[in-house]
Order: structure tokens, then sequence, then C-alpha cells
DNA sequence: ATAATAAAGGACAAGTTTGTCCTTTATTAT
DNA sequence: ATAATAAAGGACAAACTTGTCCTTTATTAT
């Protein structure tokens, strides 16, 4: 349901929130061990997370990723809509560009829930939501 | 959510079971024309599902593609799954493969639902169901 | 100031998905 | 039997996504 980059940000993004409590910068190697993803894949996607000021990040030494108080704050569905795009809680089932209650695909009104039940919870879940299983070693990034 | 080629299979299925009531089977370049999508591509898709059986084709003159009294009670979710893959709904949504309730994501505890969701439509809703709207101009499948 | 560190950014390489073309096979009608 | 029609199937091409590398820029510590 979610690209690759997105996943690959969305974990990214947990493991640097998780270190949020401890007030602690995260560098791209550290980060990559804990997710199990290529370094250089998640500069890029982190890259673009930064520039949209969805996460804080310093260079040189001493340097790493980080959150704010207020990016803490953020919901997930920013992220989601930043790497898949802003109409992605709007798309038409089957990809039709005018789908509509007015004019829907044979599917539109039962994948509307569907869509809309997903949107609710990415609009719910925040940022600081998503390292609190981890931390206490009840949800993983690894598996 | 879905990809290209599953849409595509969708609406070419819809066309087809669409001229069940008359009991007409429908060609490549009409599929075509009613769905908008390149007769070719419409073509690859068909050819899995017929091997499949999930649809019914005859070669030659006044061939096509058309659907028995059983495919017509089929559910959607056998369509999504021949395109997806098997594992399509129990996909995590973070791309973990061992993600499960005892070893979860972050997302896991909500993902599922949605996921869960979305597969009971597709398991409830028939290739029958799909073109009920589409043939009183309820439901469209261009636009 | 200089050197070392780490993210930013651009360029490109690989892989996957999607789309196209062409030949083969089966069916129908003459 | 022959010709025409239409799907089946294989091969390949294009597009898009994902992954990698290398250079630049900013920051820190010496």
């Amino acid at each position: 349901m979610l690209s690759i980059t997105c996943q690959t940000a969305i974990k990214a993004i947990t493991y640097i929130a998780s270190k949020y409590p401890e007030n602690k910068k995260v560098g791209l190697k550290e980060i990559a061990i804990h997710i199990n993803e290529s370094e250089h894949t998640i500069g890029k996607v982190l890259q673009k997370l930064s520039k949209l000021s969805l996460i804080s990040s310093h260079k040189g030494p001493k340097g790493g990723f980080f959150i704010s108080k207020t990016q803490h704050n953020l919901p997930l569905l920013l992220i989601v809509k930043a790497i898949e795009g802003d109409s992605y809680f709007e798309m038409c089932g089957l990809g039709l560009s005018k789908c509509s209650d007015k004019h829907p695909c044979p599917i539109h009104k039962d994948f509307k829930p569907v869509r809309e039940s997903f949107r609710k919870f990415c609009a719910k879940m925040t940022i600081g939501d998503l390292y609190s299983d981890l931390n206490v070693g009840n949800a993983f990034l690894i598996g």
C-alpha cells in the first residue's frame, strides 16, 4: 500500500524519534543499522523530509538527525503525503482521475471508506506515537 | 493502493462482465475503447486471468472474452490476489517480512484493521457486483 | 585557520513495472 | 481445405522507482 521509499522514511523517522527523550542526535550509519537499510538510501529520503522541516538535522561532527518538540507532535500523515504525494488519500481505487461521489468508479463506494480509515489513522498517529512501543520492546523496526 | 496492472484488470473484467446479461463476448479492441487503455496492455493482463480461469475466452472469429456463471460469482479478491500476489492482504505496512501480532512493526496495530477492511470488501464483492451500477449509468470506467 | 566529520545534493546505475510489437495457435466461415 | 479473425505467448522497449556513488557545504574541535 505504501511505497518502499515511504516505508523506509517511516522506519527512519521512528528510529530518530525514539531518541527524542534522551535528546540525542543520530547519524545515517546508526539509523542504517537499526532499520536494516542502506545508509545511502536513508540519506536520500531524509534529505527530503528535512527540507520540508518534518525532521531536523545538523551537519558536521556531533551532527545528525533529530526531531524538535513541534515535529514530535506532527501526524504521520505529513510524512506519507510528503513521499507519496499530496493527493495520495484522494486517489481513486481504479486510477480514474475524475472519480467522485457524483461520477464514481465501480468500487468507489466501498473503497472510499477503506481509504478514509487509513487516512484517519495516519492523521491521528504522531511521530511521537510511532516509537512509544518501540522503546519498551513492544514493537520492532527489523524482521 | 493497487498497482496499475491490477486496476486495468478490474476495469477490463468489469466491462467483460457487463455483457454477461446479454451473453455477449467482447474483443480486446472493444474493451480498450470502453476502459480507455491500450489493447496490448489489456491483452497481457487478461491472458493471466484467463489462464487462472477467472475469465473465459475463445479464439478466432466471433471469439473474445466472457465470463461463465461460476466466474460471475467469484469475489474480486481472486483478481487482486492473482495480480498482486497471494500474500497481498498479509503484507506489513512497513514491509517487514516477519511482522505479526507477536512481533509487530510500529503501525501494525492500526494498519492491520485497515488492510482487513479492504480484504473483506474484496472478498464480499463479486465480479457480478462490479458492473451492476455500470449498466444503469451509476458508475463509470472512464474519466 | 585547519582538519575532520556528517548531511546536502547532483549524477547516474540497477531493478522493477508497465507498455508494445510480432509470431503462433485456435476457431470460424466460406 | 483455405482464408480470415482473435486470443496466446514470447521478446523486447520504455518508464518509473529504488539504490549507489561522489562532490560540496556546513559545523565542530583542535
